[in-house]
DNA sequence: TTGGATGCAAAAGATTTGCACTCCC
DNA sequence: GGGAGTGCAAATCTTTTGCATCCAA
């Protein structure tokens, strides 16, 4: 069976063709695609698939933890199918989210902070890309 | 004359009654709240006032530096009075920002990054809080 | 006087929802 | 067979924009 297919079925969801044309689109990408790009581009593999079951299937993966929700972008969420602690760099000439390898103190697995119970950690930064600081 | 006023001028905007307003009204607060949210409650002691008036000013605003505006809340944009370097957490379940005090390697003159240049940081937590985790 | 600011309403984007139909388990 | 999943379109919510009018400097 197929990888995409486990990972469904480990969380509980049915495996459709919908969702399996989902997984595989982001499976190793890095460039944060909105839920908008995603769908755009599995359509045209995939015809008539639709815009709700991009965003619920998005949702739900997200909620199962097998994705990231970026809030990083001021106009869009964005996903990151790597879900290890690492963080991300937002331009805001082009728009293109880069992941950023930087040394921080943060334990990965801070439970607790000021008595509210964590669940993620986002750190962003935000400027002009090396590229757009060319021009 | 107001500090108020002070800040407009000083970042070469006109003054006007309604910029006051919106001064006055986001000054101390550390809710983080949501544009729409001061529009609504400035309406109420300045009835007229535009909803585009407050997006325009906060927007001026935040690219003047004055106030930062956070990505944090994956439905809408909410606004920061302090701007300053510190960290907050956000209740996926009341949906309330919390202003976070930890501490962080993270020096507030980081310039560069990866080659990319550096102009705002962002250090966001997400769970659920103290308050709904009660219940 | 004059260019920036405002108010209004419409438009644009992103995301969500309701519902009938479909198909995975 | 039954309930989750899908597709479609409409609805919702947030944010932006165009434009005529207004007013701070």
């Amino acid at each position: 069976m197929e990888s995409e297919a486990k990972k469904l079925k480990k969380i509980g969801l049915k495996v459709t063709p919908q969702r399996l044309a989902i997984l595989q689109r982001i499976k190793g990408d890095r460039t944060h695609p909105s839920a908008e790009k995603i769908y755009h581009e599995i359509s045209q593999k995939f015809p008539g698939i639709s815009f709700a079951t991009v965003y619920n299937t998005l949702a739900k993966l997200v909620e199962a933890g097998e994705i990231q929700e970026l809030d990083i972008d001021p106009n869009k969420k964005r996903f990151d199918p790597y879900t290890s602690l690492h963080y991300h760099f937002y331009c805001k000439t082009c728009g293109k989210v880069y992941d950023v390898d930087f040394d921080v103190s943060l334990t990965p697995n801070i439970q607790k902070i000021a008595g509210h119970q964590v669940e993620a950690i986002q750190l962003n930064f935000k400027g002009v890309c090396k590229d757009c600081a060319k021009r």
